[in-house]
DNA sequence: CGCTCCACCTGAACGC
DNA sequence: TGCGTTCAGGTGGAGC
C-alpha cells in the first residue's frame, strides 16, 4: 500500500489505541516476512507500556518503556486495523497482533510479505540497516529546495529514479513522484543533476503540499490501504496523472491543447505524464 | 561508485 | 469456468 501519506495515516490512526496503553499480549502468526519478526519478539513486547509513535519515511517506530521500538513496515500490501475487545478471526494474512490493557487488538497483515515487524533499540536507528542510509524528511522544516539540488548535483539519473531514491529524498513512492513532477511541470525523464535550483525549488515545495494534502485526505486507497478503523483515504480522488493513462491532461485542457497523459516504464515502473506540460 | 535490473510474494484484473 | 499473463503503493542485492 504505502507511501509517506499513508503510512502517517496509519500512525495517527494508532495513537489513540496504543498511546500510553499496555501491551498484554502478542500473537505472531508468521515470522517470515521481508524481514523475520524475531524469535523473542513476544517477550520483549509483551507487558510494555508504549510512550509514543512516530514515523520516519515509511516505517512506524513504537517506542516501549524498555527502551526498545517496535518497527513496522507496510511494503507494498500491508495494512493495520484496530479492533475492540473479541475481534472477528485473523485472516490468512494476518501475521502479527498486539492485545493491550484498554482491550483493543491491533492487527498487521501483509498479503504479499513484503514488510516486516521488528524491535530496535533506541539510539540503535543508526546502525539498523533499513533506516541508515534514508535520505531527509519531506516534511521536516530543514528540507527545501536547496538541500534538494545539493542532493541531485552530479546525478546523471533520470528524475523519477532520484525521486524514488530514499537516499535522496525519503518516503516518497511511485504515486507521489509522478503527481509531483506533474504539478511541478517537470519531466520525469529529465536528469536530475540538470535541474535548475529555481525548478528544484519549486519542486520542494510541491512535494510538501502533495504530502500534506494526501496526509489531509487519509492517503490513497488503491487495493489495500484503509486507515486503522478500516475506512478509505480518498486522496486518489485527486490523482492528477497516476493511473490516468490516455485521459486529458487538466492543465492542457485549459490552454486548448489537450494533450493526452503518457505512461512510460522506468526502473520497472510505470510513470504518468504529460508531455506538452512537463518539460 | 553510480546506475539499472530483477527478485521477493500474493492476489486481482484481463484476454482468450 | 479456467488458465495464462500482466500488473501492483517497496526494497535491496546482483551485475555491469
Amino acid at each position: 500500500m504505502p507511501e509517506l501519506p499513508e503510512v502517517e495515516t496509519v500512525r495517527r490512526g494508532l495513537l489513540p489505541a496504543l498511546e500510553g496503553a499496555v501491551i498484554t499480549d502478542v500473537v505472531v502468526r508468521r515470522r517470515d516476512m521481508r524481514r523475520p519478526v524475531p524469535e523473542d519478539f513476544e517477550k520483549r513486547v509483551e507487558g510494555q507500556r508504549v510512550l509514543s509513535l512516530s514515523r520516519r519515511s515509511k516505517y512506524i517506530l513504537v517506542l516501549l518503556e524498555s527502551g526498545e521500538q517496535i518497527i513496522i513496515h507496510l511494503g507494498m500490501s500491508g495494512r493495520i486495523r484496530i479492533f475492540e475487545g473479541n475481534p472477528e478471526e485473523p485472516d490468512k494474512h494476518d501475521h502479527v497482533e498486539f492485545i493491550t490493557d484498554s482491550r483493543k487488538c491491533i492487527r498487521y497483515g501483509d498479503p504479499r510479505r513484503f514488510g516486516f515487524v521488528d524491535l530496535v533499540k533506541v539510539g540503535e536507528e543508526s546502525i539498523y540497516p533499513p533506516l541508515v542510509k534514508l535520505g531527509p524528511e519531506p516534511l521536516d522544516e530543514a528540507f527545501n529546495g536547496t538541500m534538494l539540488f545539493e542532493r541531485f548535483k552530479g546525478k546523471t539519473t533520470s528524475m523519477k529514479a532520484a525521486l524514488m531514491d530514499q537516499r535522496i529524498i525519503a518516503g516518497l513512492g511511485n504515486i507521489y513522484v509522478n503527481e509531483a513532477l506533474y504539478r511541478s511541470a517537470i519531466l520525469p525523464t529529465k536528469k536530475a543533476g540538470q535541474l535548475s535550483l529555481k525548478k528544484t525549488k519549486i519542486l520542494a515545495e510541491v512535494i510538501k503540499d502533495v504530502l500534506l494534502e494526501a496526509i489531509e485526505a487519509g492517503g490513497s486507497s488503491l487495493k489495500d490501504h484503509r486507515q486503522t478503523d478500516g475506512e478509505l483515504g480518498y486522496f486518489q480522488h485527486s490523482f492528477q496523472v497516476y493511473g490516468r493513462e490516455g485521459e486529458p491532461c487538466k492543465l492542457c485542457e485549459n490552454n486548448h491543447k489537450s494533450s493526452r497523459v503518457k505512461r512510460i516504464v522506468q526502473q520497472g515502473r510505470s510513470t504518468f505524464y504529460c508531455s506538452s506540460c512537463q518539460r
